[in-house]
DNA sequence: CTCGACTCCTGCTGGC
DNA sequence: TGCCAGCAGGAGTCGA
């Protein structure tokens, strides 16, 4: 579920276990991901003091002590499993009802998918990602927004600098619908399928309008919505932090929330349940998915 | 340049 | 119950 909310609660999950710890070992056990992995990557971890967390867009940089930062993709299915060493993992069935957990069954046994499993002398961390879209890369701390996957992104919807009038600066003519706009990561770096649906909804605007139609007013409502999704998510996901050292590696809760995402048929949570709504529709943009209402969003 | 279609890979769900 | 098509939260590449 890794979009810029998830990406930030994961990260700082990882922030508070490991700042400051040392790399004991590192298994890297399946190198052929997206983008093949670094073949030395393990030595050049071993051994190195881990000095801080950064994220950038959907992407986590682990800060090394070696003047090298791991930079992490979770891709789609990508997911980070962490436990306290010498404990044993306790049963996905203990995770919050609704954590797509159990099924494995009881004492989970190792998860399958276990691309790169990285200890310190008091965590286990894993990378998860069945799917292998993820990425992983190793480079220079001083070159990090140099690095090719970071280079072309867009501005930090949650940058204090980030206003209206750059947004509607970075809207104008585009031909593409908002939506599709929103999802490139040139334009603005995190969004994703579902918080862009979350944040058109909120913000009353249609994902078929065209990009370059959102200016002025409908910008700054656009840019307040994204702004308010993604924090909201956020503290959602933050204030499940002490969760996060579980083996099933669900963070936040955030999914609860969502008011049109996944909800076609259902009734618009904003207009009243008298007559004239058909409930929430589902499009498809670029072969994905888009959830929202009809009648409310223009 | 911009845009949409296609692609990578595996797992889960829903309909028959 | 079992099987299989379809779909999934991302993003790089390609051709129009």
């Amino acid at each position: 579920m890794p979009e810029l909310p998830e990406v930030e609660t994961v990260m700082r999950g990882l922030s508070a276990m490991l700042t400051g710890e040392v790399i004991a070992r590192v298994e890297l056990r399946r190198p052929d991901l997206r983008r093949p992995l670094p073949q030395d990557l393990a030595r050049r971890l071993a051994g190195r003091r881990i000095l801080g967390f950064r994220r950038r867009g959907k992407y986590m940089l682990m800060r090394l002590d070696s003047g090298e930062s791991l930079l992490i993709h979770l891709g789609m299915s990508g997911r980070i499993l962490a436990r306290e060493r010498g404990r044993a993992a306790p049963s996905a069935r203990l995770g919050p009802q609704g954590a797509a957990s159990d099924a494995r069954g009881r004492n989970s046994p190792p998860e399958g998918h276990e691309h790169l499993v990285i200890e310190t002398d008091r965590w286990r961390i894993a990378l998860v990602d069945p799917r292998r879209f993820g990425m992983i890369d190793l480079l220079p701390t001083a070159e990090e927004d140099a690095h090719p996957l970071l280079r072309e992104l867009g501005p930090e919807p949650l940058a204090e600098d980030f206003t209206a009038e750059r947004l509607s600066a970075a809207l104008a003519g585009r031909s593409c619908s908002i939506k599709s706009a929103l999802l490139d990561q040139r334009l603005l770096a995190g969004l994703g399928n579902i918080y862009a649906a979350e944040a058109l909804f909120r913000a009353g605007i249609s994902p078929r309008r065209a990009a370059r139609s959102v200016s002025g007013a409908r910008a700054a409502r656009l840019l307040a919505a994204i702004k308010a999704v993604l924090t909201e998510a956020i503290a959602a996901g933050g204030s499940s932090l002490r969760d996060y050292v579980r083996p099933d590696g669900e963070v936040g809760f955030f999914q609860d929330r969502f008011a049109v995402y996944d909800r076609e048929g259902e009734p618009c949570p904003r207009c009243p349940g008298v007559p004239p709504c058909r409930g929430i529709r589902r499009i498809v943009q670029q072969g994905r998915s888009t959830f929202y209402c009809p009648r409310t969003q223009r």
